[in-house]
DNA sequence: GCAGTGATCATA
DNA sequence: ATGATCACTGCC
């Protein structure tokens, strides 16, 4: 299968859905002559205006805006005076909602890898395609299901009941088949 | 454990 | 104009 370029129509569904199958896909950044490309293995969604874990539920204000348009574009936006975070925008053309891609390659944390990749406010509002030397491609090598965890989303408890809700999506390594032995003989000592 | 750092938004 | 807050990281 030849890579794929993922589109609109890839981001334009509910975020809970773009965020699970982003997991295994590879972001790709171009420019001043060098490529990267680092598989996604951590994202968290942000379903819409009623999750107030999500910046839309504030409203539509410049910060967001981007996030009320079309799916597929990148909504960038800098926090605690030092940090670039990378979303895609999700969903239908004025339902606001994003995943943040928190991992990706040999980078674990959302700074970390937008700090490696020179991401920062110039991608704002632009979209995830190759013109605007980001973007991310289907490589052909699906994620079984059983390598998916999800988990509440990292550092949103401000948002009541919602910081508790499972849209965190991680890529675990395959634990190796416990033996029939394991299985069926004693717990460890320890 | 907690300081750093500055954009953003509500309030005035 | 001012102040609280913040989808984090690195160092104590």
């Amino acid at each position: 299968m030849p890579d794929t370029v993922l589109d609109q129509a890839f981001f334009a569904r509910p975020a809970l859905v773009v965020a699970r199958e982003l997991l295994g896909k590879y972001l790709v950044r171009s420019g001043a002559g060098v490529t990267m490309v680092a598989r996604i293995h951590e994202t968290e969604a942000y379903i819409g205006p009623h999750d107030l874990a999500c910046h839309a539920a504030k409203g539509h204000t410049p910060r967001t805006a981007v996030m009320f348009g079309p799916a597929g574009f990148w909504y960038v936006y800098f926090i605690y005076g030092i940090h670039w975070m990378l979303n895609v925008v999700t969903e239908a053309e004025g339902y606001p909602a994003a995943v943040l891609l928190r991992g990706a390659g040999e980078w674990h944390g959302p700074a970390r890898l937008t700090k490696a990749m020179s991401i920062d406010r110039q991608l704002n509002g632009q979209p995830a395609a190759v013109s605007s030397g980001l973007w991310i491609e289907d490589r052909g090598d699906a994620v079984p299901r059983r390598q998916i965890r999800r988990t509440p989303r990292i550092g949103v408890d401000y948002a009541g009941d919602w910081a508790a809700k499972p849209y965190r999506f991680v890529l675990s390594p395959d634990r190796p088949a416990a033996s029939r032995r394991q299985l069926s003989g004693p717990r460890g000592l320890s």
